[in-house]
DNA sequence: GGCCGGATCAACCGATCGGTTGACTCCGGA
DNA sequence: TCCGGAGTCAACCGATCGGTTGATCCGGCC
């Protein structure tokens, strides 16, 4: 048995990480250590388990967590840890923001949910084995990007944006910024050519989904 | 075992389904009678049963499938079925347009997909009686609904107040939706006073923060 | 010092949007 | 049967937005 892959569930749903945990333990050479319901609570078990020499080989984590720290952030702690596991991405969302911000904190596999059980546990051996392991869908969207470059927002338009995800008017954007009308539509000009659109709501529609703003998912 | 509620589960995730599976399993006096992955495969699922003369107590049915017939669609198919088995809608969204068109296609439940194991297992049981088990989130939320008097939108002013967030012009909306512009413009002039706004942009970021339209998060 | 990018502002004009009025059809309830 | 709401369309006009050109200021960098 110690010569299984030791995984940490971390998921805010339990309908997931039971289906997961079920799935898991049927392969050979894989059991489950232990489980969270979020980022901190991840982090505790993977203190609790260390303390009591537990070993962790890999986390699979969800990034869309309803309360608590949210999967990205969770992932760049636990990659500060001393000794860190590998941790294998498990999302539903197969948006570019989410998968660089994924990468970017330092994830080494990135898979969907609704991937079959025999590639989730590749994914897991793989990872385990310090390899990196995209879905096919993720993989494919990553080559498009690095092709095509993103412009990045300066700071001051990712604030207009905000304001204009709001629903605000110029003149009143100009107002809260304590700026002038002008300024804005020269700012709004600079954010369409950035992200490839020509009116302000396409404008918030690129943005929510690229998660420059956020987009209300929240909950 | 003939006096469990038998459960047909109906989810485009593997990983759900099993955790479904493990976590109803566990349950006394709850067992699963087969799975779907999709609509077709639930409505194939209920034939196949139906002749085997095996029951099915309650179908538990995800909204959002990745591919094939999604749930609105299966749930309204299965309520037209002889002696239809009550379906219980288990999805990750709360969207006012997603609980509402779930209610009218016949669903007798709505719970959520983070809802702790005891919630779900008292939904299925409430749904096998008959009865309406909703999410005390979604019941919040519809009791908010008819105390506060606001004007519901007409089904064709949510279809179009989609389009509008995804930040077509108005030109564009009428060519997707196969009307004219001035329908279009129509149809916004009511949308602004329902939702007590006066510009496109604000309407929709009080759509979606009423969750009259999802923010974000399309699979 | 010179250069560049970010931020600010102005003036202008065509395109689109916002808002109104009026009108027609269809359908379901009183 | 009549009425009202939903949905459709047209014409019109003022307000706002979209896009351009050109300009100033400032801070960092070579």
């Amino acid at each position: 048995m110690t010569g299984d892959i030791r995984v940490l569930l971390v998921d805010d749903h339990p309908v997931v990480r039971a289906g997961l945990r079920a799935m898991l333990t049927e392969f050979d050479g894989i059991s489950v250590a232990a489980e969270a319901a979020h980022g901190e609570a991840a982090l505790k078990e993977l203190a609790r388990l260390h303390a009591h020499g537990e070993r962790v080989d890999v986390v699979l984590m969800d990034l869309q967590m309803g309360a608590g720290m949210d999967g990205v952030t969770a992932t760049s702690r636990i990659r500060l840890l001393d000794k860190a596991p590998p941790v294998l991405i498990l999302t539903t969302y197969d948006t570019d923001a989410d998968i660089l911000a994924a990468v970017e904190a330092g994830a080494s596999g990135y898979m969907l949910k609704d991937a079959p059980p025999e590639q989730i546990r590749q994914a897991v051996i793989a990872a385990a084995a310090g390899q990196t392991a995209l879905a096919p869908r993720v993989a494919a969207l990553l080559m498009g990007r690095i092709s095509s470059p993103a412009p990045a927002l300066t700071p001051r338009e990712v604030q207009l944006l905000e304001r204009l995800a709001t629903g605000l008017s110029n003149r009143a954007i100009a107002k809260e910024m304590f700026i002038s009308e002008a300024t804005v539509k020269t700012h709004l000009v600079h954010i369409y050519e950035k992200l490839g659109v020509d009116n302000r709501t396409a404008a918030i529609a690129v943005a929510a989904e690229r998660r420059i703003i956020r987009g209300r998912g929240s909950r």
